[in-house]
DNA sequence: AACCAAAACGCAAATCTTTGCAATTGCAAC
DNA sequence: GTTGCAATTGCAAAGATTTGCGTTTTGGTT
């Protein structure tokens, strides 16, 4: 891989944010430095950086897919499918069992950022 | 939810094939029966019996989301990004993380189908 | 049977993401 | 400094999925 100067400014980006942003979010940030950087460019450059894995991609469910940086340390979510809350829970609540498949498959898993959906405590009750 | 007839064809055409199918290769075989149905229906049809609980929607790397009728019974799978290679891992090695997650945070997990990538034995002996 | 409201549908447009290809750029060897 | 190659980019088109809206169908009520 050569040192894109895109993939070095989404990184920066990523990590001032800290934040799970969008495709569009962090085109319109290249943008304020690389005025104009094509979508495309952004999308591959973004694929690299998952694939090297220094950030990750996810579906929330929001429509489209968001990217955060990961070298913060790793964690997890869980997303409310009523009201769309949020919660974040840590690695080690998840390593166990990632664990427990490297053992019983042999398979080395390398998501580093698990999104399980369901319904919250507040919305159980409700119900 | 009406009985639509869409809605009770998909259920028999994924019942019989027991495969995950891209929202294409349902709209084929919905077509063999409604020739004159649109893809957004089958789209539309296919989101209801996911948030009913019938129907898994997953995205397996491929490109594009697969559907899975769950009445088969729960499972998981662990896809490796280097070869494509699909695992099968039960629901039970599963659970126990999901109940700990329950426990944890009082959040009732309803992902039922869930897709870890990681590396395959071969490919990580390849490495 | 006629009526009504809600659910489902078709169609076209919008949105999100990927891809093929030709042009450009960065790095290293010569 | 020139050459060569592979990585990166822009652009346009394709592919995947969702959405707005007007119309049709469905099931229940009068
Ligand atoms: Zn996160
Ligand atoms: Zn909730
Ligand atoms: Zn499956
Ligand atoms: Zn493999």
């Amino acid at each position: 891989m050569r040192a894109s100067s895109v993939d070095q400014i989404i990184i920066e980006t990523l990590s001032k944010e800290h934040a799970h942003l969008t495709s569009a979010q962090v085109y319109e940030k290249i943008r304020e430095r690389l005025p104009a950087v094509n979508l495309s460019t952004v999308y591959r450059a973004l694929e690299r950086l998952v694939t090297s894995g220094s950030v990750s991609v996810s579906d929330m469910g929001t429509g489209s897919a968001v990217y955060e940086i990961l070298a913060d340390g790793r964690h997890h979510h869980l997303v409310c499918q009523k009201c769309g809350q949020v919660l974040t829970i840590e690695d080690n609540e998840v390593r166990e069992l990632f664990s427990k498949i490297q053992e019983n498959n042999h398979f080395h898993v390398l998501t580093n950022h698990l999104i399980l959906f369901g319904i919250c405590a507040a919305c159980q009750k409700d119900s």
